[in-house]
DNA sequence: ATCCCGAGGG
DNA sequence: CCCTCTGGAT
């Protein structure tokens, strides 16, 4: 059940971003296995520039029967513009590669199915199981973990770097147990939204936050924080 | 310099 | 737990 906090929370965040609450990835796709692809190649990388490469790549191989027996120096060619493209190329084909043999060719649509490919982790699997097919789950990346750590949601707002006890799993599952599960897939994807925006790591801008009032970053952490 | 919707390996 | 991968934008 939907704690009180997070039931603000919900609704402070959908009156914020009003016209991104439709949304759920700025990841341009047009099926399932270019969401799958498109967000292997996502990672520490802006959505942009995944979009610029995106397209050329699917153009040139439309889906896993094509990927997987891909070239893997013309695929690095294609992708070169996103960071650790050696990896994510030898990832997507591999991964490609694994669809063909073992899923008839399509996305797998289970969580312990999707980890066990090449590339995706938690964080990957449930934005293609959450937006590519509707299957609730948190998206935990570093602005998840890090916006809902400061809010309190999850896990510890001190953000302690050495008890590490803002894991991923464990913010996952704190976030799961505050929201209601149809909420879900589009919290996420507002937390990430705000932590670009406004809840940055670095200069978060908490004079013009909406969330001000709810979070339980003390003014303490703020100060030591900023400053 | 620091960050981008991380994952895999030691 | 740590490290590495690794290009581009700001």
């Amino acid at each position: 059940m939907q704690s009180i906090k997070a039931k603000k929370i919900s609704e402070i965040l959908k009156r914020t971003y009003p016209l991104e609450s439709t949304n759920r990835t700025e990841l341009a796709h047009s099926n399932p296995f270019e969401l799958l692809i498109a967000t292997i190649l996502s990672a520490q990388c802006t959505d942009k520039r995944v979009n610029l490469t995106t397209p050329r790549l699917f153009k040139k191989y439309k889906d896993a029967e094509a990927l997987s027996s891909a070239d893997p120096s013309e695929v690095e060619r294609l992708i070169s513009s996103i960071n650790f493209f050696r990896n994510k190329a030898q990832s997507i084909i591999k991964a490609s590669l694994i669809l063909c043999r073992d899923y008839s060719s399509e996305v797998p649509r289970t969580m312990e199915e999707l980890i066990t490919l090449p590339g995706v982790g938690r964080k990957t699997a449930n934005v293609v199981l959450g937006v590519g097919f509707k299957i609730p789950g948190f998206a935990v990346d570093t602005h998840v973990l890090r916006v809902s750590s400061r809010l309190g949601l999850a896990g510890n707002c001190k953000e302690s770097k050495t008890a590490k006890v803002n894991t991923p799993e464990r913010v996952e599952k704190d976030l799961c147990q505050n929201f209601n599960k149809k909420d879900w897939i589009i919290i996420s994807y507002l937390l990430i939204l705000h932590g670009r925006r406004v809840c940055k790591a670095r200069l978060p801008d908490c004079n013009r936050c909406t969330l001000f009032k709810e979070c339980e970053w003390t003014s303490k952490t703020k100060a030591s924080t900023i400053a």
